[in-house]
DNA sequence: GGTTGACCTTCCAGCAGCTGGAAGGTCTAT
DNA sequence: ATAGACCTTCCAGCTGCTGGAAGGTCAACC
């Protein structure tokens, strides 16, 4: 099967399956032509790449997940440790964007917004505001 | 002021503070053997600019925040805007993050976390799962 | 057989926002 | 005089692609 068709099938761009191949996450059979020839088991992995990056893996836990997909002996525990700590990780990454998100939102606020010059949020930037 | 010192102000790493002189954030006078001198004003600048990047604005975001910092003729519903459509980010990002926390603590959940091999992690990014 | 157009190939460059390191100049203290 | 702590520039690399150029191949149509 072509990458185009490949590249349907999975739900990933062609130029991602190439780029996936050039840093050795999958290696295609090649037909007489060069063309790159993706098997059915093929399209399961480009499959399994797409979902666990839209589940915000990285690339290099992707190809940690993939070859734990690959072994039939995996203990579930690995698989499970991985991904507890992408869990830690995402409550990080939210509780950082929520006071993030609390400190915008009360400049914003107090900020009126009209032809006035003076403005808390840059006074907040410059360190000159109330907000700590 | 070197820009060692400067790094000490303002929190920001020196290799940065000429990151951002490379980009033309920042134009510190020289002195005659080539350093880098910077004034108590730069300093402001930088501080500046380090605290609205850790607020999550984009360099280019902190360019323009500057430049109405600046601009004492300014009106703040320039800054309140850019502040205002930071915080429509911060939400859809928020969002995005909850949705997959959601998801990812499904798995985790329901994953045994044994020696055995079977894992309904695998199986969901498999595409096998029941979660959609 | 020739041509068109859609595919495929490789390679090179660039995005953000730094960060590290090499090679060399300068300053200060001893 | 020399050590070491600073400073300079430049080049390369990180993540995860994405775009584009230059060229090969294939299938269809006339």
């Amino acid at each position: 099967m072509n990458i185009g068709l490949a590249s349907e099938k999975s739900g990933l761009p062609s130029k991602t399956i190439r780029y996936y191949e050039d840093i050795g996450l999958l290696r295609p059979a090649r037909t007489d032509n060069g063309y790159r020839d993706y098997s059915t088991a093929d399209i399961h992995r480009l499959r399994f790449l797409q979902r666990s990056r839209s589940l915000g893996f990285s690339v290099d836990e992707c190809r940690q997940l993939l070859s734990l997909y690959q072994d039939k002996d995996r203990e579930s525990a690995d698989v499970k440790s991985i991904a507890e700590a992408k869990l830690v990780e995402i409550d990080r990454k939210i509780a950082e964007l929520v006071g993030l998100r609390g400190l915008l939102h009360h400049l914003v606020e107090h900020c009126h917004g009209d032809e006035r010059p003076d403005c808390p949020i840059i006074d907040e930037l410059a360190g000159e505001g109330m907000v700590q």
